[in-house]
DNA sequence: CCTTAATCCTGGAAGC
DNA sequence: TGCTTCCAGGATTAAG
């Protein structure tokens, strides 16, 4: 259905992206789309006549950072954001808000348009986490069990809310958090603070378990996501509820249930995620 | 402290 | 066929 970038198709946007951009000279910059860019947006700021010496990743946020010394640009996909290398654009295309041009005349482009993400320009990659991504929970493929169950522990939301929060932990948007609430066998309302800390243990081996096989699989394609390359992903195959309300549960049979929690859709199984502890 | 809703935005799908 | 309506959602903000 849609792109919905979280953690797995942003690191696969990263690796992707860094193949073919890392330390290419940045000819020009041409920006389409002012207000998608916050901060300065002069072409310096933008690394025109620089170049990306490194692409980080924090939750569903990537860094582009330029060389030592040198600018950094935050970029947040939002919903339907995409980051691309290509040999061309498309000049009638109206989201491509951003466009640098590379010394081959080749292309690295943003286009969203939907327009939830955005770029963020930063003099530097600390000045970029200091102010940024400092309001950022711990990634969620490398936080600790007795970390996330701390956080956990801060709040009475129910615990598919408290995942979605990326303050308290990044990375996980709808698809995931409904993917990995089923793999614990886990009912989404349940408050975040009656998570035990054996429970927290399982939940973050489920969790690193499935973003690494989503990673692996390319990410998640609904609708028009692609790598940095151009290619979709195919973990789709493996969602075992997002998206198939009413649909057999993979394990019982039984149909999944549909509900709304914090503004969004959920899928899970009442058998299989009971509503206890 | 908590939840819900509105807001931003487009395009695909569904309904008439 | 063509129009309108609904719906998807990440993050923020305001209201209840």
């Amino acid at each position: 259905m849609f792109a919905v970038p979280e953690l797995p198709e942003v690191e696969n946007v990263r690796r992707t992206l860094a193949l073919r951009i890392v330390n290419r000279p940045i000819c020009a910059v041409e920006i389409r789309r002012a207000s998608v860019i916050h901060g300065p947006h002069t072409p310096r700021a933008l690394l025109a006549d620089s170049a990306v010496a490194r692409v980080e990743r924090h939750g569903k946020q990537l860094a582009l950072i330029g060389p030592s010394g040198q600018p950094c640009l935050g970029i947040h996909l939002g919903m339907t954001g995409s980051l691309r290398h290509t040999s061309s654009i498309a000049q009638q295309d109206q989201h491509v808000h951003v466009a640098w041009r590379l010394d081959d005349g080749s292309w690295m482009i943003f286009r969203d348009p939907r327009r939830f993400g955005g770029i963020w320009a930063f003099p530097s990659f600390q000045a970029l986490q200091a102010g940024r991504w400092a309001k950022l929970g711990p990634d969620a493929l490398s936080i600790t069990p007795a970390d996330l169950h701390r956080r956990l522990q801060r709040t009475r939301q129910a615990i598919k809310a408290a995942l979605l929060d990326q303050h308290l932990l990044a990375g996980l948007g709808n698809i995931y958090a409904d993917e990995l609430l089923f793999a614990c066998r886990l009912w989404p309302l349940t408050p975040a603070c009656r998570l035990s800390l054996a429970q927290t243990q399982q939940l973050v081996r489920a969790m690193r378990r499935l973003l690494a096989r989503a990673i692996r699989a390319g990410g998640s394609t609904l609708r028009d996501y692609v790598n940095a390359q151009g290619q979709p992903g195919g973990f789709q195959l493996q969602h075992r509820v997002y998206n198939r309300a009413g649909q057999p549960c993979t394990i019982c049979k039984g149909p999944l249930t549909r509900l709304t929690l914090a503004g969004r859709t959920t899928v899970c199984c009442p058998r299989c995620q009971p509503n206890s502890r």
